[in-house]
DNA sequence: TCGTGAATGTAAGCATCGATTACATAATTG
DNA sequence: CAATTATGTAATCGATGCTTACATTCACGA
């Protein structure tokens, strides 16, 4: 019993079954985008780090795109983690500044994560049908967001502003922000990798302060 | 003289020499690039289409990086051609009108030209040292619209607002606009394909309103 | 006019990648 | 302990980017 397990932890013994391979894999195609991009992510390399031949991972994977579906999932997870934690208890604030905290959390893991933000966003790495909880999780956001505009417009704090409209113009806003900063456009405009998020938090308060009363 | 020239024209003789295959293969990837992103543009296919050999077009492109450079540089001349075209004699009109009219151009060539935008504007698909043609361009819609918001600003149009963030932000809401579209975030959300356009200026409307005295 | 060098194409082959198939080995379970 | 299932390897396929050696055509000057 004990024999068998002290057999393979004996030295450099490579036992032949991994242990977690899928969960390996995905752990390594995350560092390969992280490192290079989403395109950066191959199944063999993906195999190679975890030691594996490079057929090895299609038993946990019918596919690249379903390695990346599994990534999406997981990058997503993360990305949702770190907005709730930053609404959590929040709510006393009042809907504008939650908005705003809202963006700056979004904003924020979307910069310093930006391969992964890539993956999860695009739908042009994975098989969003499959990624039910990618979906989820977006909608969440979005009725969130929906959310506090309505109440900030029915305590009067809105000036008055087609809410729909306003709605997909912060969107695009902060999405067009962690975008550029994915397509390197701040960079070949001058500005500095450390300064990214404080411009992009400017730019938030100009959206807001505009819409707000 | 007139023999040689005889002998190709008649019926399907195929000449050795293509005439112009540079210009075939860039359109070529135009076309296959419109048909299924960016990444759906291979040598190889561009070289089928053109009825040439798969090795054919390393004599005019080093690499397939340098194939998309050159359809990176044409897609940005088109680009440009429909924003100067709406935006020539517009002067009278006043600077917010004209940033309007700027961001409506954009968005609608974006929106029309999915795949040969996102080759433009993401800076992965060539080199954009290579293509200083896009580089310029670039800047020089973005000065454009710096100096619109400036002009603004001096005739008194504007709220009290950072001028530096404002551009920023109507830069990030248009691309990002541009972008979720691209990222086909607008179907998933049950938007549809001709309300689109109308969508945007919407929430181009928001913006302006909102930095607008 | 011709012939020679440059330009431009073909043919064949390399490495890498995603993916499949046949086979080998380990883990699990009755 | 035996048999079934899960999970790995090995070998292979077709597509791709890219290179090299060779073939053909073009363009220009003697």
């Amino acid at each position: 019993m004990a024999k068998s397990v002290k057999k393979r932890s004996r030295a450099a013994v490579i036992p032949y079954h991994h242990g977690d391979l899928r969960r390996a894999l995905i752990d390594a195609a995350l560092a390969l985008a992280a490192e290079g991009g989403p395109s950066a992510v191959s199944v063999r390399e993906a195999a190679r780090r975890a030691g594996v031949s490079p057929g090895a991972p299609f038993r946990h994977f019918d596919s690249r795109e379903a390695l990346m579906t599994a990534v999406a999932e997981e990058a997503q997870q993360r990305f949702r983690a770190e907005i709730d934690a930053a609404l959590a208890g929040t709510a006393a604030e009042g809907p504008l500044r939650q908005l705003k905290l809202l963006g700056m959390a979004y904003l924020r893991w979307a910069m310093r994560n930006p391969a992964h933000f890539e993956i999860i966003s695009t739908g042009r790495w994975f098989d969003h049908d499959a990624a039910v909880a990618v979906s989820r999780d977006n909608a969440d956001a979005i009725a969130l967001s929906e959310q506090l505009l309505a109440q900030a417009a029915a305590s009067g704090q809105l000036r008055p502003v087609d809410l729909k409209a306003t709605q997909i113009a912060g969107r695009a806003l902060v999405y067009g922000l962690a975008r550029m900063n994915i397509d390197r456009h701040f960079p070949r405009w001058g500005v500095q990798p450390e300064q990214v998020e404080r411009i992009a938090e400017q730019a938030l308060d100009v959206f807001i302060s505009g819409i707000a009363k």
